[in-house]
DNA sequence: ATGAAAGCGCTAACAA
DNA sequence: TTGTTAGCGCTTTCAT
């Protein structure tokens, strides 16, 4: 099938392009009779625009790209969907790009967005380094981090309040009588792997135990790459666990089961359940009505249209128990 | 930070645009003096070539759409992981649309995908009718279904074998005495969920077991909508459930053994617990070796570049007995 | 209310 | 090996 074009439905009709441009584009300076026959016109012959002329011309793509480290994550895939709805509401489109928590490949998928002429973009950074944030800082292009912020750079975030998270996480075992909790997740240059560390210390801190590096176990936070860390657990003293995410709590729960017993409590984060329901008791903290998503789609349209120009949000969370 | 353009290469060094494109492109009839000089300048100047007037003059956009339901679905959300991640190694990029499992969002879809000229579109699509598949096929732009498919429509296609799903459900209930398995999940017009009864049904006959539409409930496939199903089950008689999906199963198996008691059999589909451990015993029938992901990549690359014209592909199916 | 024309940044065909 | 030129299909400015 031949592609029609604005041109096309011009001559069809002996105006010009500026016409029917004006037509379609709602620009309301044209004749209503002429209005209705470039309208009729236009859907009879199939006219789709081309979006890539109009925005190589506009300088506007109404595109976004969301780079993240796993979509395969249902957290992540979840704020996702919820990002995608709010921004196809609008009239953008979204290019995903994962990162697999790459340094390397994260800024790969920035160039690819830029190169794409995205007119924003929504980053979750792999945090190796802050080197990728600063690169597209420089490039002057709207954005925001999601999920994870540098505390030492100046870059707009809207993130959970994960020090808080930590905490309630810790607080649950301390009222429970656990005081050695272990931490097992995420590389250290992580931020929220660092601050619900830091939180939960900070509420055993509050029942007398201090918590130190040794109650911390880095493991990489991919969907399904957790290895056998019950294993490497062994010989260390803990009566409870606190994991980086939920999905690596799922995953390590049926290896400390087999060897640490059924009653080994295992918190977890994200609070996966209360947007997929899952059949079995599980404890987490995540973020109250719908994470960082809506707040990332409004600021990062609202950067790009010049309404707003910085954004340091942090998203309230609470413990739930599920299945209880 | 203004945008460097070729123009400013080549003003820089006083070639031509064409010169400098040659050189970026990889196109070898460039001397290697020159070649050096582009290539140093285009790194001290930071430039980042503009896709879209690449595109609009190439007629090539490198970018394919991925039309599903709901990305937030574990299922699909693995799917489009390995689909992006072997896209991108290719140089495509993805754009993600969700459908909501509504027929107009999906044609919106369609005709977003097409404005922005991709190269390629792969559309799980919500079989209301085949409307927009045809429309698609009318447009002629290189598709493929995933996951789902249309007897009576001649598209290609890349799906699992949901006959023999539900025929492995069925014989797993068997095998253990159970004879009145109900199907729990999707509309009838969704194709997956049709098979699926339909093999179940085959392996139920095979024990003497003729099922009939009474054993089928029709319900929303969408992630956490499935409403109170134990109490419309009431007054049914049953004595196991093979439920649409692996979501469904779980956000129902709760409702159910409350109502039913522990030891009902909850059968699903897509075995989310293959890529996403999860610590629970769950029986779930799903393809083997990552699934229809790889293929429809590789398929949607081969028709774009010609290399290939048809499709119709099933990927075989097991059943997995997880934390048995 | 409509036309005419420039040009967004690039690729590709052809000249030199 | 490099330069020249003509668009890709649209938006936008300026005339009419």
């Amino acid at each position: 099938m031949k592609k029609v074009t604005l041109k096309d439905i011009a001559n069809e009709l002996g105006v010009t392009v500026g016409t029917v441009s004006h037509v379609l584009n709602g620009i309301d300076d044209i004749s209503e009779e002429t209005k209705l026959r470039v309208l009729d016109a236009a859907r009879r012959m199939g006219y789709i625009s081309n979006g890539l002329a109009a925005s190589l011309r506009s300088g506007k793509t109404k595109t976004v790209a969301l780079i993240i480290p796993d979509i395969s994550n249902p957290h992540l895939a979840y704020q996702t969907k919820l990002i995608e709805d709010k921004m196809r509401e609008q009239g953008y489109s979204v290019i995903i790009l994962n990162t697999n928590e790459d340094e390397r490949t994260e800024e790969e998928a920035i160039r690819t967005a830029c190169s794409r002429q995205v007119d924003g973009i929504l980053l979750c950074p792999c945090q190796r380094s802050t080197q990728n944030v600063e690169f597209l800082k420089g490039i002057g292009l709207p954005f925001a981090l999601i999920g994870r912020y540098f505390a030492e750079l100046d870059a707009d975030y809207i993130c959970a309040d994960d020090h808080k998270s930590g905490y309630l996480a810790g607080r649950f075992l301390a009222e429970r009588g656990y005081r050695a909790p272990v931490f097992v997740g995420a590389y250290e240059y992580i931020e929220p792997g660092r601050n619900r560390f830091l939180g939960l210390a900070a509420a055993m801190s509050e029942v007398g135990v201090e918590l130190d590096d040794m109650s911390f176990f880095p493991i990489d936070p991919i969907v399904n790459a957790c290895g056998d860390v019950a294993a490497r657990l062994e010989g260390v003293k803990f009566d409870s666990v606190v994991a980086f995410s939920d999905v690596i709590a799922f995953e390590i729960t049926p290896q400390l089961r087999e060897r640490y017993g059924h009653d080994l409590p295992v918190i977890g984060f994200d609070a996966i359940s209360s947007h997929l329901p899952l059949p079995f008791y599980n404890v987490s903290v995540g973020m109250i009505g719908g994470g960082w998503a809506a707040k990332a789609a409004d600021v990062i349209i609202a950067k790009i249209d010049g309404s707003r120009d910085t954004c340091r949000e942090t998203i309230d969370v609470a413990l739930f128990e599920f299945n209880k």
